[in-house]
DNA sequence: TATAATTGTCACCAAGCTGTAATATTGCCG
DNA sequence: CGGCAATATTACAGCTTGGTGACAATTATA
């Protein structure tokens, strides 16, 4: 999977710790002792999911989340937070942060990179660099590539993203409002129509491999990426 | 699954959050801050689900939800309510309004989206995405797909909602307006036997498969869907 | 800065879908 | 077996939806 993991905890050990496990899993992880620290790195790089300290010195954990989830360019990042047994009982509400799963501390490694690798798929599949190959369509995140039975596709940003989505969603019927979420981001005010013609760019560029096929429509309902006629 | 839901929340951070996730989760995301501006809202469009915080200003979750479960065209929405911690005590008295499930802060996204699931269930099968499949017909919501012993069937848009509340409400008879009233939506002024004309076009789709005899006329009554003759 | 790509909208067309009415069948009653 | 009411079937005109090419504005690139 390798995902970007920004974690973010103040006690060394635990950093520590964590690090460990995420490089021995593969991940590459970037750390930060506050909130303030974390937010100075977002600025640099977005990550792919945040690990985040329930409680953290200065701004809190809860604080920070919430923060991130109302900025545009940090909204759609998953959070795991890190919280200490009975902590929960006690606290603020825990939904309120906008966290996509906690994790009770202490745990297993395991535990941990199961509920990482859950939370990615289920947030957001296309955001792994995991390539995706279907009816002999082949696209690789990592390179940036496509290619039809070997021969190279070529396609414009937004076509590409488009497909990526479509591929790691595949045999599902997407609606267009669905697709502009997904796809162009949640707080962009685009017409629902504009969807249609970059299916078709999508689609011609994928002729030229006799791709096309894949991309179906559904009528009334939107679009769907499906090997099966 | 893809719902409309209202969401009644003064609190903006709480509001946002929760829209939010549920666009992640592909639903459709109506909102209002107080109950009055909840029901101007629900004059024009009556949302699938409603999820419904005990503390709002002015006029009262608890108040409203009463108010909602005694008009008739708002009685059949399923409510969720939003409640803080350890207020038993509302438990009670929010099941007492007719309320579908409540909710006690923090919960996380998934257990949200896991009782929202739960609740369609209960109240709209037709509205989840599980794959129906009755005597060798399969209707898969989710890829809006329908194979007649894996061969593909051909449907149009009303044909197809008209099978998926058919198959999901199998073995009871369910007359024209019944019908209008669940698959057109209950504010569409159309003619009753404008669903023979539908389940006419039903049943030839599904003559390709040999599976129109699942589709059943009740002289007097309405229609049917059964594996049984 | 000039040039090339990319993007979102539109207008127009083709195809598909919908509701209704007219007509044909069917089932049930005496 | 008629007569009647309910249902089936068909045809169709209007409407909606999706496909497509063009275009101007914006953005990236040389």
């Amino acid at each position: 999977m390798a995902a970007n993991i920004l974690v973010v905890e103040d006690e060394p050990a635990i950093q520590e710790l964590l690090a460990f496990n995420l490089q021995q899993a593969g991940h590459h992880v970037i750390s930060a002792t506050s909130a303030e620290r974390a937010y100075t790195l977002l600025r640099d790089t977005l990550p792919d999911l945040i690990l985040l300290d329930w409680m953290l010195p200065g701004v809190s954990g809860i604080e920070f989340a919430r923060r991130l989830k109302a900025e545009a360019f940090t909204k759609a990042i998953p959070i795991i937070m890190l919280t200490a047994r009975g902590e929960e009982q006690d606290k603020i509400s825990g939904f309120e942060t906008g966290a996509d799963d906690y994790i009770t501390k202490p745990f297993s490694p395991r535990e941990l990179l199961a509920r990482i690798k859950a939370v990615l798929r289920r947030r957001a599949p296309q955001m792994t660099d995991d390539p995706a190959e279907i009816g002999g369509l082949r696209l690789d995140p990592g390179s940036h590539r496509v290619t039809g039975d070997g021969k190279p596709v070529e396609l414009g940003p937004t076509e590409f993203r488009l497909l990526h989505f479509l591929m790691t969603h595949a045999e599902r019927v997407h609606s267009r409002s669905q697709l502009l979420d997904q796809v162009w981001g949640n707080q962009v005010f685009v017409e629902d129509r504009t969807v249609d013609v970059h299916i078709r760019r999508l689609r011609r560029a994928l002729e030229e491999t006799g791709h096309e096929h894949l991309v179906q429509t559904v009528r009334g309902s939107g679009y769907r990426f499906s090997e099966n006629a």
